[in-house]
This record gives C-alpha cells, structure tokens and sequence, in this order.
DNA sequence: TGTAATATGTCGATAACCGACATATTTAAT
DNA sequence: ATTAAATATGTCGGTTATCGACATATTACA
C-alpha cells in the first residue's frame, strides 16, 4: 500500500496556520493576499501579524505542506512574487483539521446538551 | 450594563486547556479525573501531560475561569483532593470558544465547497 | 511630490505545551 | 506481608507558534 501520510502529526494547527491553509487551498497566493484573505474570511476578527504569516509560510514549505509556484501576477520589474499553493499532504492536512474541529464541537455538545446554541 | 466579560480575550484555547475545561463543565473533579475524562472523551486521542494539567489549572485559576472548591471524595487522610469547576466567566470562555469553533468549521466548509465530507 | 497601499522580511519576547522526573497514597494481587 | 499498579499532585527545562515592532522597497494615487 502506499506510505500513508500521518496527519495527524501536524494537527492541532493554530488558528492563524489554519487560515492561510485555508486561504490558498482553493487557489494559490502570494502573502500579502493571504493576509487580506485571512480577515476577510474571519469577518474582520483576524489580523495576521508579518511575523506569523512570513513565519508560518517557511515553516509550511519545509514541513511540505505548501510549495512555491510561479505567480500568474504581473511580474513587473524582474521581481516574481512568491505565490504559494497546497501540497496534497497539505490538503489532507487542512482537512483532516476540519474533521478535527467537527469532532471537537460534536463532543462539546454530547457533553454539554443544554448548551445548544 | 454589567461589566461585560471579554471571552474573547481568553481565545482561542488550546487543545488541552479546551478539554479541561470542558470535563469540569458538568461537574467539579480534581486533577487526575480531568486527566481521565480528556481521554475518554477525545476518545483515547489525547493524552494530557502532568506538566499541561497542572500549569494549566494554575493559570485557569488565576484568569478566574476556574475555582477550588472543596471535594465530595472521602478526604482519608487528612489530605483533602483539590477540585475544580467551572466560574460563570470560564463556561461563557467555554461556550465562546464552542462558537468559534463551528464558525470555523463554517468557514471552512463555504470556502471548500467540495470537502462535504 | 508625497503618502498610502502593496509586498516581504527579521528579531526578541511571550505563552502554552511537552516529556521527564519526583513523590506520596491507596488498592489489588501474589 | 510484600510488592506492584493505579491514583494523585507537582516541578523543571526545552520547544514551538505566535505576536508586535522594526525595516525596506515598490506601486498607485492624489
């Protein structure tokens, strides 16, 4: 069989790398974009900090969960923007963690059936 | 008004401090129950370490979101069991970080239409 | 011309977590 | 009776992701 990725092994992310997992998994972007797309996609709540996204993004290269590719983006003046994209251990990683979180809030509400919001 | 708790200033919680809190939701245990119980309900997934549990009652203790109280258990001898429930401050911490949780996953799957897991 | 937005990066501090170690009591087995 | 396992609480040093502050260059616009 083929060598099954752990996971788990990345899970739980922390908030802020969920979000730019989740912000490039449907197409990729530079991270600028990713920093916009973040607070967008929290309705304002989120705001990156530089060192979190510039952090997370070489710490996600190396764990191999996104890749560099070349941005569609005018390169302009011979400076080619970073664009990054989801591997597929990344995918697999982002939705394994969405498992995660379902699973979490269904057991907070097993265990706690009078809150049911 | 009522001075309003910011919950928010207390999330996201993490992993381990999410299920200590969350065991001691339904009512008061000492250390090591809360160790049990994380287990059971993550369903044999999370192990808490003594050095998590204990740092993390300390400081929940000291952000008011949980207090000592004496314990029902057969106090022996003479060495009464600390246990801890929930203060009104730390289930609206509980129960915010529930919400934020189901938005994410909210978030997640409207983003990722296909994962429908 | 200048200023705001875009874009990428570094650095030091903090906070929560982890495993290892330590220790005492209680229960169950041999 | 002795031992071993489970119960119970705690400390310590190391690791890691995050954060805000700082730095810098380019592009768009007023």
């Amino acid at each position: 069989m083929e060598a099954a990725i752990k996971t788990e092994e990345f899970l739980p992310l922390r908030e802020p790398t969920f979000f730019i997992l989740l912000s490039i998994s449907n197409q990729k972007k530079h991270g600028y974009a990713i920093l916009q797309d973040t607070e967008s996609l929290s309705g304002g709540k989120i705001k990156l900090s530089n060192g979190t996204l510039y952090g997370a993004l070489t710490r996600l290269l190396d764990q191999g969960l996104i890749e560099r590719v070349p941005s569609d983006e005018p390169a302009a003046s011979g400076k080619p923007r970073k664009a990054y994209q989801l591997t597929r251990t990344g995918a697999s990683v982002l939705q394994a963690e969405i498992e995660r979180l379902e699973n979490l809030v269904r057991t907070a509400r097993r265990h706690l059936p009078e809150l049911t919001g």
